[in-house]
This record gives structure tokens, sequence and C-alpha cells, in this order.
DNA sequence: AACAAATTTGTAATGATTACAATTAATTTA
DNA sequence: TAAATTAATTGTAATCATTACAAATTTGTT
């Protein structure tokens, strides 16, 4: 995804392109690591060493109102982004902390309709062992 | 469910059914209510006025350890806690922040076994508005 | 009662996130 | 094109949930 796509991608949503904000997405959208907060930075700030980390912050949560980001909250302590927004499940190795996207057969999750709540968001969350941690642990 | 009970409970967890503990999981077992910390400890506050909130965070890492409660990480900055560890979903309503389990048939929600993963924790949530809040709106 | 172990407490530290005012950059108007 | 207006970015300080840690209290054991 260039640059031209990214820019026509965030007009789609309402947000003017700055360049601040192109390359945030490029790095979610490229990494495809639903980062923290921490991990976007300590990239970016080499590329860009301006940035400040409330402008990260700002960009972030201008995504998520815009519907360009989701937002997974399986960590404890801190928000987790991920540029698809499609549904998918998500998978946190309490070892190492590495989350996994989890994609479902088509009709393995079916979700289904509430009555009497107006669902915006549908988030499935893991927790448990990864396999390269499982194998670490047999090791010792 | 008495003191007794809860006393067992705990007991069958590998927990000692110290007074505090006691009363801590009779908070979340008789309100049902996926509490934050605050709102637990404000209320057992006025029983226990000795009460301190290290103690809280310790217990209830005590009982999320032994499996007796389970942790809900769909708010973005706080935990919650539920003392019913079946399985079923929560939904958080963005307007009154109320969490409200959900409920599914038998067949309604199949996870899918995940192949590469040792899965110690499912979770399902969703987010929107409620019902209450919809109509609230409409008033406006 | 005296000792040891477990539990609880209070205070301070940590760390993610937000508030806010100042600065800089971009856009519009004259 | 320059001034004026608006939007984006920055830096610092505040907030707040959670944890660290050592002291005090309670509980259980000889």
């Amino acid at each position: 995804m260039d640059m031209k796509e990214i820019a026509m991608l965030l007009k789609d949503h309402g947000i003017k392109p700055s360049h601040h904000r192109m390359k945030i997405y490029e790095y979610l959208v490229t990494h495809r690591n639903h980062p923290n907060v921490d991990m976007v930075y300590q990239e970016l700030i080499q590329e860009i060493p301006t940035l400040s980390k409330t402008t990260l912050y700002n960009t972030l949560n201008l995504f998520l109102n815009k519907g360009l980001v989701q937002l997974i909250t399986i960590a404890e302590n801190e928000m987790h982004y991920d540029a698809d927004v499609s549904m998918h499940g998500h998978f946190m190795c309490k070892e190492c902390k590495k989350i996994y996207d989890i994609w479902f057969e088509d009709n393995d999750i079916v979700l289904p309709d509430l009555k009497d709540f107006a669902v915006d968001e549908s988030h499935i969350y893991f927790r448990g062992t990864c396999l390269a941690c499982l194998n670490k642990q047999l090791q010792d």
C-alpha cells in the first residue's frame, strides 16, 4: 500500500492526510503486529525525530473514531491497535505477550443478533500460550 | 450463597477464607454487576473501615490466579471482575458504561479449537448502546 | 505465652493516557 | 503575496489505575 493509496483511504474516512497521519497509518498497515502506542512511537521517532506521543494518541483516537482502525483491549495495562477492521479474533500469549490474529472459517462463528442492544463492535479474544512459548517451556 | 458456602468454595480453590476475602467474594457473587475495583471498595469500606485498596487488588489477583473469578478487559482504562466463570459474553454500553451479561443458546456459538495455541480463556465482547440509553437519546 | 507464618495496611512508585496551553504548519481571505 | 484564520503538532504537567514494598497486624503453632 503506497502513500497515494493511504492518502485516499484517509480522505475517504474524513481524515485530512497529513504527513504524520500517513506515516502512522503506514506503520499499522505494513506491520500488522497489533502494536501498543510505544511500539509505534519507537519506530516512527527514528524517521520523525520531532514526533510527540500526544500526536500519536490524538491520531490513533482519530482513526478509531473514524472507523479506520480497531481497538484491541486484550492486554491488561495498555491498548493495542489493528488496521484490519474486518471481523476476526485475537489470541494473546501470556508468556511473550504477542498478539496473533485468529481467522475463522466462514460458518465457524456466527455471533447472535442481540435484542435490546445496538451493537457497534464485536470482539473475540483468547488468552493462553503460543506454540513458540510452549516449545520453549519443554526445553527447561 | 451464605458465608459457610463461600468459605468452602474458597477452600476448594486453595484459598484460605479470611474475613476480607469472604466479604470480597460475597460482594462479587451477590451483586453480579461486573464491578471495577473502586465499586467494590466504595461498598466494602462501609462495613470494613480499615480495608485497603492494596488488599482488594491482592485478593482479586489471588481469585484470578485460582480461577475463582474471571477478568473482563472490555473497558479501556480499568479492569472489571466477574464471579461467574462460565462461558458467556459481555456487552458494554458506551454511554452509561454498564456491562451486561450476554447468554448464548447452546449451539449459538461454537468457538473453534485453535491449533498451535494452548487456550486458557475465551472472551466475547460487544460494545454499543444499551436500550435504556437509546431511549434516553430519543427524548432529546 | 512466644514464635513463626500469613494477611493486611499505608505510602510511594510506575506507567499509560489525557488535559491544556503554546507553537508550528496549512489554508483562506483581502 | 502578506496578513489572518484555522488546523495540526508539540511539550509539560496532571490524572488515575495498578503495583512495589516494607511495616504492622492477625492467625496459627509449639
